[in-house]
DNA sequence: CATCGGGTATAACAAAACGTTATACCCAGA
DNA sequence: TCTGGGTATAACGTTTTGTTATACCCGATG
């Protein structure tokens, strides 16, 4: 039996009359004429006599009008109640993010989106990306952005930006006029590198690895942040290689020059991750969306 | 949605597994799965995590659970109190019988369904037959039990015995010792009729007309009773044609006598009608069973 | 460590249910 | 008598619901 039967029943007897309850609930009358049919053989007994072409409630409907009634004023409560409870749980959306989307991207990112979407609370956490991968894993964030390879094949992985990995020297260093270097100059410089850990690294020492010029570069110095490395290199401690997006402001104010490599392009991908899950929080689609 | 799916639903929660519901609701897993699933779609949220194979309510699945319980309880309540308001309606019977049926054949048989039945109340009302039939198109009565054809196409008409109409005499009558006598001889005897409009009387004066001695006989004398013409014959007043049933006895006891007619023999169907209704009381289908 | 038994999810398919249109019929009112 | 509003029924296509077969995961057991 459905629950769209009682209703139906219910709004039969309050209208009086099977044609009428068809047009409020945008059915044909047949299909009505079945569900009150259906209805009356679950019972065993008649709900409505027709008499004159016209229906009179008889004992029996009366009995189970109440009925329906209940039924279904707490079928209707329970789906206000479950909505609330799931709106609440929707409200907020937590965002994990690897170290340099998440300081240099995402703060403009998700003020656009909130601006967007005032009434979703977001919170955003910083780690670096096989962290973040995790807490994704344990539901701690509802998805992440990061760059680098995603091998877990049960996330949904979507790029939504790219990133490009340049070379930067001091304002004042002779390169600063020059449109582009040859890769082979670099062995001549000081290099300051971020942590032997970290994803940029590695993808800057396997380009350089796969031209045969890394081992020639001298690891002059290795910080651990890349604030820091901007700060050394302004200083004219060395040069770099830092994704744009990170010295984007930096560049444009000409505390650092950018000098392009010769035929050499870091481009890599930042992707959006999420779990693959039925049912997802409102912010996580409309933050997809967002990004799009 | 359905009820079944709040129902099983309750028993998941209840039981804690899917696999025991279905066994308990004597269904596939899978469709209990997908009963599950139908509500999860609905309310767009999980209601159970599924985690290491196992089941566990989540949240939104307990703020459900005493909807669905209340629900179901509802359901299963208007079940009860409209079976039981039918069922009082369903334990009485009302049966109409024309007057030589409903003398003569109906107590025994009514003794007899009485005790196969005995919490039906059953009520008999003796009228003519059109008087019957009337009755039974207003629903003062479930059923009918009539000799002679019924015209109206709306009622389901059985036939459940035949009876036969048999000439009497007097037991010291000089045909006493007869097997049966010619169809002429009639001419010469005194004929008890019943009142002319009665339909027993039609369909022998039919069957007189149709042999061409309908207007030899002489009509002797016109009694509205049944019992009144067997007194009549008894003492010795003339003869008479009834039905058998209304004469079993007096035969038996040896008050009357049958004699044959050569050549002749009138039977006629007793006929059970009832309204073509969508819902019988229970006492229509266990009476028509019982009659079979 | 492989295997087994219990659990859930999914695909594919047959059977049942549901809504549709077309149509019949009945009754009241013009 | 015809029309308009009502209900019931038949026929038909689509959707839903159940089934079986199958995959996969996990913990327990040999």
């Amino acid at each position: 039996m459905k629950l769209e039967n009682l209703k139906m029943f219910c709004l039969v007897v309050d209208e009086g009359s099977i044609s009428q309850a068809a047009r409020l609930s945008f059915l044909s009358q047949p299909a009505v004429t079945r569900q009150i049919h259906q209805l009356e053989n679950y019972y065993n007994t008649l709900l409505f006599d027709r008499e004159e072409g016209r229906l009179r409630v008889t004992e029996a409907g009366k009995l189970l009008y109440p009925f329906a009634k209940a039924i279904v004023n707490d079928f209707n409560h329970s789906k206000v109640v479950i909505q609330q409870s799931t709106g609440e749980y929707n409200a907020n959306l937590i965002v994990g993010a690897s170290l340099t989307i998440g300081e240099y991207l995402l703060p403009s990112l998700l003020g656009r989106f909130k601006k967007q979407q005032p009434e979703i609370k977001v919170t955003l956490t910083i780690k670096n990306t096989p962290r973040v991968l995790e807490d994704l894993s344990n539901d701690v964030i509802d998805l992440a952005l990061v760059e680098g390879l995603v091998e877990n094949t049960d996330f949904i992985v979507d790029k939504f930006a790219e990133d490009e990995l340049i070379l930067v020297c001091p304002s004042d260093h002779p390169w600063k006029d020059r449109k582009e270097i040859q890769l082979e100059e670099l062995g001549n410089e000081r290099m300051i590198w971020r942590e032997s850990i970290s994803g940029t690294r590695l993808i800057v020492e396997n380009m350089l690895r796969e031209h045969g010029v890394l081992e020639k570069i001298e690891s002059y110095m290795e910080i651990g942040s890349t604030q820091a490395i901007k700060s050394a290199v302004e200083a004219g401690l060395g040069i770099s290689i830092l994704p744009r997006l990170t010295v984007a402001r930096e560049l444009e104010q000409g505390f650092l020059c950018k000098v392009g490599i010769s035929r050499i392009e870091i481009t890599r991908n930042l992707w959006l991750v999420r779990k693959n899950k039925r049912f997802n929080k409102i912010g996580v689609s409309k933050f997809v969306d967002f990004l799009r």
